[in-house]
DNA sequence: TATGAATGAGAATTCATTCAT
DNA sequence: GATGAATGAATTCTCATTCAT
């Protein structure tokens, strides 16, 4: 029974890569169901034996990817025992790694965006990205606060508008990295952040 | 003659507008060609005497909304007389109410990031949004550079790293604001440019 | 306009008929939309530039052959001046040439039936042929009553009953006219109706 | 041996049940094998081992509607001993018995009629249904041509014709009952019927 | 023997584009 | 020039049937 259940799994995960990999390629509108059958190396009609159509399939794709680099984050900013200062360094590289691991499907993200902004599914991307903005600011949000309550920061940063600030930031160096091969993201983000850093210090 | 071409061009335009609007709601692939022609109260088939196809229609309405926005800023920023920092405000303050203005037409952005992720229009979109992004970069960077040279900021700034951060951030803040009805985009901006202007201060 | 409009009903006819035959020929669900558009001799696309898909098609098909019979039964059925006994004369060869001329449609009758008892299109389908066959009765009752009243029939006689029975009556020698190719329809159903009102008179 | 045989038939019966029912519920072409093995709570395999396919099986129902029914008019219709009036009276009874019961099974006979008129099985069905009217027609010929013989009925009467009107029109009977609720199937058949006799008798 | 996961042929429908008027 | 009727390629999804377990 659990191996039944695991070997569901398996498989509806092997359909959730191949259609990342394929979306990621040719977007959503771009990609046929046949594709994916293709890629995943399984009959037509058995992704539909998984996931009730091409709309359900890729926002599972979409969770899938969300789960995992939420969880990536998540660990690795738990580092304790640091400043302020050392945590957002983290936090960046973090980021920055995840960034550079699943640059191949960065395009994914830009559909998620596009499905959120025009789309049949445009409420549940809506509702899922804001909930994923809103993590991640928080995230960053805390270990603001935590420097400030420290008086590593200065008393009057205003902690939300800089987590926000933060996480956009490296999600639109992101994009540059994306768009230009020779953008140095680590380069960028480390000066981007010291500077932000030496702005909120004391 | 002359008349003839600005008859013409005023038509283009009409089209243009109407694809802007549609293309806005219902994204690039749920758009129907039919309804720009009837957006643009002209027939179907019209729509194929002033642009080849729905393509290159996309592209233009792309290039229209890019100019636009390029001249708007262009314009704004060339106030001299200031120093960096003030020009960095004004700077900001553009970007800013440039996305007040666009609200509504904000998820044709993401359109065009979808398209240039994925789609066969994606060399031309990426070329065009690559050279999109390094010329408001090219802006910031002068800006930040005078401030250098002036003595006003840090010898150390690395201008061009601190303009990509700028520049995106900015755009990431626009998409925090189009997702969250209630986020302060005034505000957190302001926040933010204070800070990163703080942290290149001398 | 009104020769706008007249070449878009005949082309809507056109379709109706090559509808009807393939229908006929092949059933509801055993058609596929592409050799309706073949015998209509028009592209695959066409008819749903004229019917918003089969469903709808296929009604479309069932209200004009409803129509028709009806036109045909309501006129002959007027023939006064006569006994009842003579219009029920009347109606019955009505309906029994209608039958011979329609012979080889009968099979969609048959597939209207099956539509009204189980499928999506079940309650109009319904609707319409409760409609259908309370105007026939509504027909039959009618002679009746003037027979009784005029005192050519029993005072007794339940008009609507037998006009149940009569219109009943007819509709399935219709159909065993067209399950047995030698099956004398014309005979059988006048010494039907012969004993019928002979037992209806006084 | 024997045992296994019958569990086998048993099986098949079970299976036939289901298929009855979700037939009449959703017409033939709107049946999903897999909504009758989940009705006969079996696997969906499972048919495959009992019949050849959907439209074996389809068959396999009409067989078995049509014994049960042919079994239940031929005991009756025996009872000897009587008028030729009242074993028409009896046979009419039985007739409308059977509709009665069989309700809402009634969609299932106008799928039959369907498949008659046209699908891949359209000949084994009309074979089929010609032999049960025409065994119908030769219960009512043979009471009739009875009633003759003793002289009941005129002799002019020309019981085949007859034969086939009476059970067409219980049969049109039937179907308007099932078309209209408040049909009073019993009252218009016993008027029917007594019109009919009175037209026959001498 | 029983099962249900896997399959792919097949069907309805959509829509960018063409072209006769 | 402007139009919109006509088209058919292309796509999603369904479901009878098979077959390995």
């Amino acid at each position: 029974m659990i191996n039944f259940l695991d070997k569901r799994k398996e498989k509806k995960q092997r359909i959730i890569d191949a259609a990342a990999s394929v979306f990621a390629e040719k977007g959503y509108s771009g990609t046929v169901m046949a594709d994916i059958a293709k890629q995943a190396g399984i009959g037509k009609g058995t992704i539909y034996e998984y996931f009730p159509g091409k709309e359900e399939l890729f926002f599972s794709v979409f969770e899938w990817m969300n789960t995992k680099m939420k969880q990536t984050a998540r660990v690795s900013i738990a580092a304790l025992g640091e400043t302020a200062a050392g945590r957002l360094r983290v936090f960046s590289r973090v980021v920055v790694d995840a960034y550079n691991e699943l640059q191949d499907m960065y395009t994914l993200t830009l559909e998620f965006w596009s499905a959120a902004a025009a789309s049949p599914m445009r409420d549940r991307f809506q509702k899922a990205l804001r909930q994923m903005y809103a993590d991640y600011r928080e995230m960053a949000a805390s270990i603001i606060e935590d420097g400030i309550k420290s008086g590593e920061f200065r008393y009057d940063v205003d902690s939300r508008a800089m987590a926000a600030a933060l996480v956009g930031g490296f999600d639109a160096l992101g994009i540059q990295a994306w768009l230009e091969a020779r953008f140095d993201m680590n380069g960028v983000s480390r000066e981007f952040l010291e500077t932000v850093i030496r702005g909120m210090k004391k």
